[in-house]
DNA sequence: TTGAAAGCGCTAACAC
DNA sequence: GTGTTAGCGCTTTCAA
C-alpha cells in the first residue's frame, strides 16, 4: 500500500497537473488558476500529501527549517524549565519550534550541542553559556545564525545577552537585613567559575563594606548537603552571623535545614536569592530575592526571533530585575 | 569572504580527491588509503567543513535524522520536567537529539505538534496524550516512525506505553489510611476527562468498599486555591472526614494550606498522590505516594530507541510502579 | 498562467 | 581502493 510518503510528483500525476504548479499551490503562490488549485488540494488531501521540508531547505535560497535550539543547565530543573516553557510560548505563534538540550556546565557538552544544533540547521540559538569563551561559535555556526545568550555573559561572539540583576538582587538582600538590624551577615555560596555566582558575592560584599560591617563567606558549596553542613559549621563558631544570605536555591535550603536542626530558625534570619516552590509554607516563611526565569525566556526569545527577522544592530544587553519577597525568614531582627 | 559554507565538492578539490571519497571518509567508511583520509581530514577541518544533514538525508536510504519529537503536558512543570531530563540521558549516548512541545492538555495543538516533528524528520515521537484518540498519527507519521505512549493510554494507533501504577498507587494510600484507624477518608480530585484522574478514584473506591467505609468524593479541582477552599469546606462540615487522600500534586498543596489555616495539621490524616519537593521540610512532613517520572521517561526513551532500532513485536505494556513515602502526615491515628 | 530543465549537497549503485 | 553517474524531493530559472 505504502511504498514511502508521496511526493510531490505523485501529487502531479493524481491531479493531472505538472509537478511545479504543485509546488505553487503548496507554497501559496497566487498564480495559479483556482480550478487547478482546487485539483491538487484534492490530491493533496486524498494522498496525505506532506512536503518534504529537507529538500525544500535544500533548494530553497532562504533556507529556513524554523527551528531553533535552546541550551540549559538542565532541562530538568525548575528554573530552567520555566525559562524553556517562556521560550515555547513566544515562539509557537510564530510556527517555531525548540531543539533543547541540558550542558550540565560543561563546555565540551556545549559545544557538541551546538555542533548537534547546527547541523539540524536551527535558525537561531538560546544559549545558557556553561564555558568561559563561546569563540567556537564562529567555527560551528553557518554566517548569519543569531545567539542570544541567557543568565551568563559570553566571550567571542556577538549575540544580545539576558542578565538577572545579579550584585543588584544581592545587594538588596543584605540592606534588607541590614535593615532588621544585623550587624553580623555571612554569605554562603557557590564561588566557582560561574560569573553569577561571582556578581552574587560582589553584591554582598559592596553592602558589607559600605556599612562598615565584616564580611564572612563561605564558598564552594555546589548541593543541598554541602550546604547544611556548613551552615551547622558556621552557626557554631563562637561569635557566629546573626544573619544568612544564601547566593542559590539549593544553598538556601540546606540552610533552612541546618536550622532547623540547631533550632534556630525563628533566631538566626535568612534571605535567599532564587525563589522556590513552598517557600511561603515554611515556618518561618522564606524570604528571597525572587528572578523570573519566564521573563527571562521571554526576553530571550523575543530577542532571537526579531535577529531571525533580520533586525541587525549592535548586540543589546537586557537585564531583568529581580524581587525581594519577605516571607519571614528574612525580617527576624538582629 | 563566505560565500555560503564550504560544501563536499570544496573539500574534494582543495583535497585533490573525487567527491565520493570525501563522502567515504566524512562517514568513517574504511576502505579509503590512510594518506587520502589525512588529505581530506586536513581540508575538511582547514575549511570548517560540516556535512549537510539534509541533502545526506534525502539521499540516504534510512532516512534517520537521529532526533526524536517530546511532547509533553507542559514542559514547565516539574513532573514534565524531569521526564524530559531522563529522556535526555538515554537519547545523549546515543547521538540523538530532542525535540520538545507543550500540549497544555489540547488535542489540536498535540495534532500540530505532531505535524510540525513529522515536518523535521523525527525518527520517532514520545508523546503524553492529550486527546483521547490518536488515530490522526496514521496521517501525519511516514510509515515505521514509532511512537511511546506516557502517562496515559493511547487509543487508534499502536505503540508502547508507559504508565504509572495509578489505581495500586491510590490504594495504597487509603489503605495506609485505614491501617493507622481512619474510618472516614475523603477523596480530593480532578474527575475531569483526563484517564489517569479515573484511575487514582477507582483505586480509592475499591478500597474504602471493600472496607465498608462511606466514599466522600470531592472532584473538579484544577487547582491549587480551587483545593484550598473544597478543603476549608469539607472540613467545616458536621461530620468531616479525619483523613484526606489528595489525588494529585497542587491539590495536596491547596489541602496542606486549608489545614494550616484551621490548625488542624496534626489532626487530621493526609496522604498526597505525586511527591513534591520539600514535602519532607513541611510540619508535619507530607505523606506521599511518589511517582517516578524520571523511571518513566528512561522506559519511554529505552523503549522508543528499540523500536528506532528495528525491534517489531507487539506493543508492549510498561507499568513503573508508586512508593509510599510515609514523611509524618500520613501517620496520624484516626 | 503553466511547464521543462537544471541543480541544491549528498549517497547508492556500479564501474574501473 | 577510487571515481563516475544518476537521482533523492524540491525550487529555481527560463521558456512557452
Amino acid at each position: 500500500m505504502t511504498q514511502g510518503r508521496p511526493t510531490m510528483n505523485d501529487v502531479a500525476r493524481s491531479a493531472g497537473v505538472s509537478l511545479k504548479t504543485v509546488s505553487r499551490v503548496v507554497n501559496g503562490e497566487t498564480t495559479v488558476a483556482p480550478a487547478l488549485v482546487a485539483r491538487v488540494r484534492e490530491a493533496v488531501a486524498s494522498l496525505h500529501y506532506r512536503p518534504h521540508l529537507g529538500a525544500s531547505m535544500l533548494r530553497r535560497n532562504d533556507r529556513r527549517t524554523s527551528t531553533i535550539g535552546l541550551l540549559l543547565t538542565d532541562v530538568g530543573n525548575p528554573f530552567s524549565a520555566m525559562l524553556h516553557r517562556a521560550v515555547e510560548d513566544e515562539a509557537r505563534p510564530r510556527g517555531v519550534y525548540v531543539l533543547t538540550g541540558s550542558l550540565d556546565e560543561d563546555p565540551d557538552r556545549e559545544r557538541e550541542l551546538v555542533r548537534a544544533f547546527a547541523r539540524r540547521h536551527a535558525d537561531g540559538l538560546i544559549l545558557v553559556p556553561a564555558g568561559p569563551d563561546q569563540g567556537y561559535l564562529a567555527l560551528e555556526l553557518p554566517d548569519g545564525v543569531p545567539v542570544v545568550f541567557v543568565d551568563r555573559p559570553a566571550a567571542g561572539f556577538p549575540g544580545d545577552t539576558v542578565l538577572t540583576g545579579n550584585a543588584a538582587g544581592a545587594a538588596e538582600a543584605v540592606r534588607h537585613l541590614i535593615g532588621y538590624g544585623h550587624r553580623h551577615i555571612a554569605y554562603l555560596g557557590d564561588l566557582a567559575r560561574i560569573a553569577t555566582a561571582r556578581r552574587r558575592l560582589r553584591g554582598y560584599l559592596g553592602v558589607v563594606e559600605d556599612a562598615g560591617l565584616p564580611p564572612t563567606v563561605v564558598g564552594g558549596l555546589h548541593d543541598t548537603a554541602a550546604a547544611e553542613a556548613s551552615t551547622l559549621d558556621l552557626l557554631r563558631r563562637t561569635q557566629p552571623p546573626t544573619a544568612l544570605f544564601t547566593a542559590q536555591n539549593l544553598i538556601t535550603i540546606g540552610a533552612v535545614r541546618a536550622l532547623r536542626r540547631l533550632g534556630l530558625q525563628h533566631a538566626v534570619a535568612l534571605v535567599g536569592f532564587d525563589d522556590f516552590p513552598l517557600a511561603d509554607l515554611l515556618d518561618p516563611g522564606v524570604t528571597v530575592v525572587a528572578q523570573d526565569p519566564a521573563e527571562m525566556g521571554r526576553a530571550a526569545a523575543r530577542a532571537l526571533l526579531k535577529r531571525m527577522d533580520g533586525h541587525t544592530a549592535e548586540p543589546r544587553e537586557i537585564r531583568i530585575p529581580t524581587t525581594l519577597i519577605p516571607r519571614g525568614s528574612g525580617e527576624i531582627p538582629g
